[in-house]
DNA sequence: GCGCCATACTAACGGTCGTCAGCCAGTGCG
DNA sequence: CGCACTGGCTGACGACCGTTAGTATGGCGC
């Protein structure tokens, strides 16, 4: 597991003999590229980095990396799929887990906010240059996007059902909520206690944004 | 007011006659450059944005915007600064207005909202493309904004001072209320309902996350 | 009415970019 | 041993970019 989506395999023709194992770990140089650019475009935006930038931080020529990646744009897709996959693939489940909406989505965005913290540039680059993406490569991102948000807002209204939480439109606090963790890696820098960054935005989102637990309704 | 930032008069040399008044209203043409330059940036990312792209759209080839901008880059920061001088110079009066610190804070809100609704695809830029700018412009921009963060930082402070709110971190809950707002810009649509967008977030900022009103304290 | 200046134009330059074609070294497998 | 394949390399191409020089024009102030 390198973080970095695998190159499609260019199904319908399973030519391959299906015992071959490359000798070094299988994308390993293709998780470094990745990860390069990632900081390159952090700093400085996907357009002002050329390939021969990146290729040279990870000691190659810029038409090397063409052996890795399709096109430059593949590798900002790598990048912001990487952002947006694991999320859903990873922290979603735990709305599903047991407990109160107010314990599970204390979970999600505990997960969240970690994450974030742990690959801030890509969080950063997939959050800023969604409009270099191919269209359809666009439209993979905002759906997963758009569906993390969907269960956020479900979580939330199952949350003002059960009385845990007192808001008046679910969506709009989803929103509000993820917008306010997002905005995080604009700013975070390396030093940053992790663990009480963590523990503030919980209680800003739980306690604040959707007034966990407060009692004084009319 | 054009909106758009006039080009800094060359000083040392004010060999321009004082009485001297331009025919046309000054600068007419460079806010309509801006808008349009705006537009585009906000759609395609400032650098996948080509001089002659900007002009077309104003009616005019690549070559004469330089006859109101000295360069791309002066486009951008001419966007990017009237996005965070018009906060600094309109918004924080309304802090040092009368008033509790709830009622100043939320004049503020109000205000930033709404210039941000009115003015979304510039407010997108201007957060969005500050890697692209001048290291020169770019401290401008970001020293304005800064002061602004810090005064609702001050006024957040004094209003749990006066038990108007309940946070442990001033300065770290004014970056999530800003957050929060700002990244309405993301999603904000032009049918949106800016009334109740705006009460919807000033609810979700001082009953939320910075717990107006609350009294349940131990 | 003359001159000036703001503003537009055309043409072109130098540079950079993404990408590709073609070549070559090494390495593991049969 | 030899073969194929992976993953480097060089060199170059065409496109496009921001920017400048030089020129034309039309309206206002004197």
């Amino acid at each position: 597991m390198t973080g970095v989506p695998e190159p499609a395999v260019p199904d319908g023709d399973g030519r391959r003999p299906p015992s071959v194992r490359p000798r070094t770990v299988p994308g390993r140089r293709r998780a470094e590229i990745a990860e390069a650019a990632a900081r390159f475009f952090a700093e400085h935006g996907y357009h002002t980095v050329g390939m021969r930038e990146i290729a040279e931080a990870v000691g190659m020529r810029g038409a090397s990396l063409y052996n890795h990646f399709s096109s430059k744009e593949e590798i900002l897709y790598a990048i912001a799929l990487a952002m947006t996959e694991v999320p859903v693939e990873q922290h979603i489940p735990l709305l599903d887990a047991e407990g109160s909406p107010a314990d599970r989505l204390a979970a999600l965005l505990r997960a969240h906010i970690r994450h974030l913290a742990d690959h801030r540039v890509e969080h950063l680059v997939g959050l800023r240059e969604l409009a270099a993406l191919t269209p359809e490569h666009r439209a993979v991102i905002t759906d997963h996007r758009r569906y993390y948000q969907r269960r956020v807002r479900d979580v939330v209204a199952a949350g003002v059902r059960a009385g845990q939480f007192a808001v008046d439109s679910p969506g709009r606090a989803a929103v509000a909520v993820l917008d306010m963790v997002n905005g995080i890696s604009w700013w975070l820098r390396p030093d940053t206690d992790v663990d009480e960054l963590v523990e503030t935005y919980l209680g800003l989102a739980l306690d604040g944004v959707l007034q966990h637990a407060r009692e004084d309704r009319a």
